[in-house]
DNA sequence: CTCTTGACTGAGG
DNA sequence: GCCTCAGCCAAGA
């Protein structure tokens, strides 16, 4: 494919859905494999508008495995239920284990 | 053009 | 461990 015809969205988009089942991964490391570490919050801003697309969304949360952008999915706890539903543990919001669930795009994509 | 708004992150107290 | 602050950058008004 073209990078250099997609937005800065579509690659975030693309990025997503690499993210293997059952995995995790931060908005940094995304950023950071699209080579803008310092814009982590715009692939948050990104998958605002993911909706609607094949886009896990469920499966970025922030560096501290905190379901920060829980409030954007119907419902309240809608985020939470699916990472469960694939096997992650989530208690407080936040993803327990992350260690064990972390997957870094840049490490293992190489 | 300027200003505000974030699904972020790291450093410092 | 918690709270606060500053830097970051794209999009919309």
């Amino acid at each position: 494919m073209k990078p250099e015809t997609l937005n800065f969205f579509e690659r975030v988009y693309e990025v997503a859905r690499l993210i293997p089942y059952g995995r995790v991964t931060s908005y940094g490391a995304i950023a950071n494999y699209l080579g803008a570490k310092r814009s982590a919050r715009m692939v948050g801003y990104a998958m605002n508008g993911s909706s609607g697309k094949d886009v896990p969304a469920h499966r970025v949360v922030n560096r501290k495995g905190l379901l920060t952008g829980k409030h954007h999915f119907d419902g309240t706890n809608l985020m939470q239920q699916l990472l469960e539903s694939e096997g992650i543990t989530i208690e407080n919001n936040q993803i327990q284990n992350l260690e064990a669930v972390y997957w870094d795009p840049a490490k293992e994509l190489q």
